[in-house]
DNA sequence: TTCTGATTGAAGCGTTCGTTTGACATCATC
DNA sequence: GATGATGTCAAACGAACGCTTCAATCAGAA
């Protein structure tokens, strides 16, 4: 059920679900550790002989959460990449294996779908500057991977040019999780409330088009782009 | 010096300064009366006897931050408007309406660059979803307006699909100013470091991409799209 | 000067914070 | 049954929290 192994469902496993359904709704400084052993149903003495401190067990649920999602962002972008057979993968499959494996961890996660990608953006916000370390190691490994992946598929945007669009992908994804919300002007009201995973979908589409900004398609779509070898690339639209 | 008239230069002043500058730094929570009132060299029964509460502090903080730059939007928005002879403007002069203010108020403030837009996009983040009243209704008139005018410059796009187009490109604006460094994959340090200004402007153009998704470039720029009136328009590319 | 209202300082109000303590369970092992 | 490791409990620790009280201070009008 739980995405990393917990196998005790004891007062730890306890502690760590109430501990994420409280940062999740409220965040994280303004949720003590008496709020979270009341809705655990355990004591404040458990919470420190399990975590060691507020903190760790902080750390735990960002872990518990955030692990999974990373692996399988890799795990989505190995595919990809072995599947195609020139090395460089279409921008929207790529944001696809970025994207999309939060949706799928959704379902596997107790939380009601808002409360988890509002927690995983809070963490991004809030806690973004200092992560765990082994979060911090894997979030360092999935920008590297996906900016390199985005260079092959983009072989005209020069590096630097591309660690901000993706910058700004990655900005416009956290938003998005922590305001699912679209602010509607009062006069267009929603026909109907499009779930998270098609929002995703127009988020994709709205970034590959960033992405690919100022690249004329065409030239995207050849299998391999020589560029002079010792010329500095110029950026396109820059 | 300050965007707001504050005549006095009393402690009232003092306190706003400190609590701005902590808060830009820290957070809203974590941040004790008593820090403020020790860095404004004030007593804190002169907080409470100026503002209240700390949360008024804070509202008022937010204010004066933040009023003056949603006024400056809608100015530029106004001055725009009214020199484009069709009635629609271009996609990137739009956005710069949204965006150039931002860093045309940074100058006035006294805080350092990257505390400033830290803050605003602090607010924007945890405090979204209740600003003080009169910010409020500011944020939601620059939605509208920016939406309306967005959607003359993109008459193919509709309306509910423009809603979140926009949401996305606020979202990355909001994380670009709480996390001004792009985390630069190792192997491809930054020859120098951009401003926050230079940044914006790659960042207007990436989003205009977004924005004019799915659009070929001569239908945008056609004077005038006569659309069948009384047919509902259809997604361009969704 | 004297009075009056506005403003500040020092101290403390009650509450909540994260954490620790030491007394009890529970339970496999000797 | 005694032992020792493991886990839980109520209670309390010192510190920090937002805020209030009240006497002292100050400025300007009378």
């Amino acid at each position: 059920m739980r995405a990393l192994a917990l196998p005790d469902s004891g007062p730890k496993r306890k502690l760590l679900d109430a501990a994420e359904s409280l940062f999740a709704e409220k965040g994280f400084e303004v949720v003590s550790v008496r709020h979270i052993t009341s809705l655990a149903r355990a004591n404040a003495a458990a919470l420190n002989y399990h975590f060691g401190s507020r903190a760790e067990l902080l750390a735990s649920v960002m872990l518990r959460y955030l692990a999974p999602i990373t692996d399988e962002r890799l795990a989505r972008l190995d595919a990809i990449e072995q599947q195609a057979s020139s090395g460089a993968s279409r921008v929207e499959e790529i944001l696809e294996a970025l994207v999309n494996p939060l949706s799928r961890e959704v379902t596997k996660s107790e939380l009601k779908d808002r409360s988890f990608y509002q927690l995983i953006g809070r963490i991004l916000n809030e806690q973004g500057n200092d992560l765990p370390p082994p979060l911090e190691a894997r979030f360092r490994q999935v920008t590297e991977r996906f900016t390199l992946a985005l260079s092959r598929a983009l072989p005209t945007v020069p590096a630097e040019e591309l660690n901000w669009r993706f910058h700004f992908v990655t900005g416009g994804l956290i938003h998005l999780l922590t305001h699912p919300d679209v602010p509607a002007p009062a006069a267009a009201a929603f026909r109907k409330v499009p779930t998270m995973a098609q929002t995703l979908e127009h988020f994709i589409r709205h970034s590959a088009a960033g992405l690919r900004q100022g690249i004329p398609l065409e030239l995207e779509s050849l299998e391999e782009v020589k560029l002079p070898e010792d010329e500095p690339q110029t950026m396109f639209a820059f």
